[in-house]
DNA sequence: CTTAGGATCGCCT
DNA sequence: GGCGATCCTAAGC
């Protein structure tokens, strides 16, 4: 199978913190519900608080995968999260979706999340894939194919980032990317001034 | 506003 | 047996 670096005009052969900043704005759907991404973090093999990092695992053989592909897996052992596969096959690098903007479904993503504040729908990895229905089911899948559907970012971005979230390890190093000002991220950005 | 606890599963440099 | 790339609720200040 080939595979295909360019959905949503993005190069996923790319360093994972790379495809991060250029994957804010990028709109995701999932059986057409979903929204523009306004959160990300990146993962790297040479990174302490990666899940590739100590080498593959059953749990983790989709990052081990080809680029432009999913690795879903359980956290908590209650929510599921969603990444994107970068660099090159074996590598072990990808890229967390932490927070969309809802725009498309939203009724179904209402329904789904048991809740009516369109700011908690899709504000966190946990939530936005309950909101889009992924789980397990949808790991090690094409990105390029349906039920994925990725458009390309309509204008300039204006991107901020910082630390990333909820880790224990390389706790500093800036690899959580976000749209500045989004009131729909899962956790506002400490920006100076 | 901040903090704490519970739910629950796969993996263990 | 311990600990997460989390979320929700409840309680405290």
């Amino acid at each position: 199978m080939r595979m295909n670096d360019s959905v949503a005009h993005i190069d996923f052969s790319a360093p994972s913190h790379e495809v991060a900043r250029l994957l804010v704005g990028v709109t995701l759907l999932v059986d057409g519900v979903g929204g523009r991404i306004v959160e990300t973090e990146a993962y790297d093999r040479e990174d302490l608080a990666s899940h590739s990092h100590a080498g593959q695992t059953s749990r983790n053989a989709a990052m081990f995968g080809p680029p432009a592909h999913t690795y879903v897996y359980r956290s908590y052992g209650i929510h599921w999260c969603l990444n994107f596969v970068c660099r090159e096959q074996g590598h072990g690098a990808g890229v967390l979706i932490r927070a969309l903007e809802p725009t498309e479904g939203i009724e179904r993503m209402r329904q789904r999340r048991g809740m009516e504040d369109l700011r908690l729908l899709c504000s966190g990895p946990g939530r936005l894939c309950q909101a889009l229905g992924v789980t397990g089911q949808y790991n090690g899948r094409r990105l390029d194919a349906p039920p994925f559907e990725l458009l390309p970012v309509p204008c300039a971005m204006d991107i901020v980032c910082g630390p990333r979230i909820g880790i224990s390890k390389a706790v500093d190093v800036p690899w959580r990317f976000g749209q500045r000002g989004s009131r729909f991220l899962s956790q506002a950005f400490r920006e100076k001034g």
